[in-house]
DNA sequence: TATATTAATCGTAATATTGCAATGAATTAA
DNA sequence: TTAATTCATTGCAATATTACGATTAATATA
């Protein structure tokens, strides 16, 4: 089907697994580490730094900016984007409660 | 062409997303987390809890089994699985590597 | 041995994702 | 106004993912 069965699932799984989702594409990585790493904003020198075409960085772009993780400012010709720092701790918070469950009560398997 | 060029991009970023994706779908996560609660392990009790079909839930699970965060245990007819706790741990730390970069030099947009 | 139970695997249909060439829209520069 | 620049969008081909019925493999029980 290819088509996940969200209605079977809570909210907060189905939030957990759209931030995963995003993340889990390398040029979306790339894309995100540099954006932290530029501090100031960058525009189309991510098609140069990344080596993928223009309408396909454009695209995993859009799809982070979708889910509110970056945000787009136009300048002229150039459109700049950057980290979105609060919605960036507010993921972080979802995907920390996640991933810091309680191990501690985890023994060996059976 | 669904497929993701890894080749251009580094270890690092390759290893985030493959941890990413298998977080990226909400039958995982729920997998995961009945996992942790259940802290003894869980066999195809996974089918019921989750309302997903047995070959599908049989899907995830090895799925999670590949990236070693799970471990499976045969018991009779039955297969018990459970959190893997130290490659659980390895990957917090290569998850919160990426996601706590320091957003102290990022300011607003442009 | 025959049957039941459990879970993995196979095969397949429906849908999603990835990547890019071509094109379009908006702005700037000449 | 015309040309150049930059980026978004469209359309499409190749591949991946999700889900499940049917089947198989392995073990347990009668």
């Amino acid at each position: 089907m290819g088509l996940a069965k969200t209605e079977i699932f809570n909210d907060q799984q189905n939030e957990i697994s759209l931030f995963a989702k995003v993340f889990g594409h390398p040029a979306r990585v790339a894309i995100l580490q540099h954006l932290f790493k530029i501090n100031s904003c960058v525009c189309g020198d991510l098609v140069n730094e990344i080596g993928l075409a223009q309408p396909t960085i454009s695209q995993h772009l859009k799809e982070l900016k979708h889910l509110g993780l970056i945000k787009g400012n136009v300048e002229g010709t150039s459109v700049c984007y950057c980290i979105d720092t609060e919605n960036w701790t507010a993921m972080k918070t979802i995907m920390n409660e996640f991933l810091n469950q309680d191990l501690t009560k985890n023994e060996d398997c059976c």
